[in-house]
DNA sequence: GCTCATGGGTCTACAGTGTAGACGTATACG
DNA sequence: CGTATACGTCTACACTGTAGACCCATGAGC
């Protein structure tokens, strides 16, 4: 029953917005609930459990309360991984821990079982579902993880200059393409554009015998 | 110029092959080389710096000494992956650090440009191929840090068990591939068909105006 | 030969980490 | 009343990364 775990929690995922996944250390986390650091294992097994407890929570509010039925496949697939992006751009610290932590909590399966649905429902056979649910949530989160660590955004330093540390023609690629390197990028809708990528996949898998 | 440098980062090597990336310590790493904790600072910046370089010796040990132009670009695209897969399957702790720090090293470009000429040779117009090169790379780097972490083969407990902590009811698309999700995965097998889909979704890119 | 810089190494010390173990206390229930 | 149970505290240990001062061997320039 007691609500103390869930607000210990949610102290947590406050530490981490704050200050950083690394700034979410027992001590620190003792302080901000009014506690001595050995309290918190009362409610909490290990500093791994904390943070297994902290997705939990998290995955919680991102799932939709309700599916709504009358969505095409295709608009709940895009919705989950939104939903997903968006909960990892709040909380940029979550995007490894979903790597790290196989997800066996009952929401993960719930999201799970979003996306198999959605795979039946376009038309997918069953024996490639299991296997295209995880080409898609590797990559939905793959992406979050990658936007979130700056992957995407590889430091302070512009592509050129980047570019600049080996001779150019050992790099035949990104001199062709160097006009559109030196653009800006937009990830939201470079994400719009995988997911409708992906989505293609799975109309091209539903199609095939 | 003194090899001492690659000597300390093969050390830390060997030591997250045999106990886990978590036990490489500066004072564990110096103990292995013969050395003072202290000692390692002279060759590398920090602890940072030296996951940096950890990953940075990875890379130049997974990219082809040279590029064969006799391949077609699917199976380039196939070694390159089947490679970074190979050593994540090597070394599973550095699935996560490759999500982790951008990829700025000269070996990592080179990477990246193989992945652009690959595209470009297919036909997909160039203001894609970025867009492309980040999807493929988020999918194939996302795919070997699940295998490693486990995402994909949850803990010891079977689907079954996994399910029952739900009602039925609430998961029909589980309920309805039962038959399917009971049998072991084969993940060598699904990375293959994975960078299938991929090539046909990149042939159908290719094909659009 | 002398000096001096430089690369590599050592020792000490500090602030921070997770957590085991023993002990205390207050409420709820027989 | 006694006793469980839930919750919290204190102490202590073995770690962690790393700042700062000091040392010594080598080689270059005067």
């Amino acid at each position: 029953m007691s609500g103390r775990r869930e607000e210990i929690l949610d102290a947590a995922l406050d530490i981490a917005d704050e200050n950083g996944l690394e700034a979410v250390s027992m001590r620190a986390l003792a302080d901000r609930v009014g506690v001595t650091p050995m309290a918190l294992y009362r409610h909490v097994k290990d500093k791994s459990a904390l943070l297994d407890g902290m997705i939990g929570r998290l995955l919680t509010a991102l799932l939709p309360a309700r599916t709504p039925a009358d969505q095409t496949w295709e608009e709940r697939l895009g919705a989950l991984g939104h939903a997903c992006r968006e909960v990892t751009r709040r909380h940029p610290w979550a995007a490894h821990l979903l790597f790290s932590r196989p997800a066996v909590t009952p929401d993960a399966v719930r999201a799970v079982d979003i996306v198999y649905t959605a795979l039946i429902d376009a038309g997918v056979p069953e024996s490639q579902v299991p296997r295209l649910e995880r080409l898609i949530s590797t990559f939905v989160i793959g992406f979050a993880a990658s936007e979130a660590s700056g992957r995407f955004t590889p430091g302070t330093l512009d592509p050129r200059s980047r570019r600049g540390q080996l001779p150019d023609d050992e790099l035949p690629g990104h001199r062709r393409l160097a006009p559109w390197l030196d653009l800006p990028v937009d990830l939201t809708a470079e994400f719009e554009a995988d997911l409708e990528d992906i989505r293609r996949l799975i109309r091209a898998a539903a199609a095939r015998p």
